[in-house]
DNA sequence: TTCCTTCAGGAGTTTTTTGTCCGAATTATA
DNA sequence: TATAATTCGGACAAAAAACTCCTGAAGGAA
């Protein structure tokens, strides 16, 4: 309804790995196996993730990927940023190039607030929250693996 | 950001039946070039929208598309539910085949009330009242063609 | 050094969405 | 009846998103 696949993948890879000790570096194999998700593509991610600085990646034995220094504050609007590209916050529902109070589409002016507690919402949401969120068993960050499921 | 292409051109195309003569046949050629849409794939659109009851077509000359009768009511939400798919309201943000009070995600409290709002503002919005709106000249259902620029 | 493990990066594949083309069926009108 | 205008429906094509595979480089440890 609202989110690309990478941007899903994205957030859900950045709270696991708020989640593990700071500077013990989490395999990639491992998030993609926690969160059931395609290895090699959620690899693709997180190296984009790097490159736009909120992860830090190290190779060989005891490698893997940590949450950049200070980048437990991130919230998921910076994230989505990247993930989604940076017109996120300004697209028309319907679609066209020009939208703005002056040049409106019909939907604009009951759009508009909704978007407004999206945006609000997104920047209110930081990485660390979201972890602890976690850490307290009360939240799931992926489905429950068919291996989880009481044996037949 | 949170629609299809398919469901805008949908949205575009039933507010301007809507605020055509009831009665009266529009071409689909018409809508098209109005809404600076490609022809073809709008054609596709309308159609599906005739089997699911919310126009009728007439072939052959005069022929076009009309809203059907009593659907100027219809909602955006049921034309949504058909060109996004039944789980338009149910989908988890993070992607989630599971998520509920129960069994929720971190951010399933806090987007909760925002999808909430998005539901509330679509089953409120009825094509009769768009078109209306479209008719006052003061919103736009279509970015400006080239052609309607100042000439060079 | 050598081996093993991990990320880096590029090319390629698959699936979904978006968009095109064309012939057939239908209908008003000359 | 013949013609022109329109939708219908299926097959096809292109573009974008999601996903895979392979080779190489880097780093740690025996």
């Amino acid at each position: 309804m609202v989110l690309s696949r990478t941007s899903q993948y994205a957030i859900q890879a950045l709270i696991y790995i708020a989640t593990q000790a700071p500077g013990e570096p989490v395999l990639n194999r491992d998030i993609a196996e926690r969160l059931n998700v395609p290895a090699a593509y959620l690899a693709k991610i997180l190296q984009s993730l790097c490159k736009h600085g909120l992860l830090d990646s190290f190779r060989g034995r005891l490698g893997g990927f940590c949450l950049r220094e200070g980048m437990h504050r991130t919230t998921l609007m910076q994230v989505l940023l990247l993930t989604e590209g940076p017109d996120f916050t300004k697209s028309c529902i319907l679609g066209l190039k020009e939208c703005s109070d002056e040049t409106a589409c019909p939907m604009h002016f009951k759009w508009k607030p909704v978007k407004n507690k999206i945006i609000a919402m997104m920047n209110d949401m930081h990485l660390e929250d979201l972890a602890k969120a976690v850490q307290t068993g009360k939240y799931r960050l992926a489905d429950l693996p068919a291996a989880a499921l009481p044996a037949a």
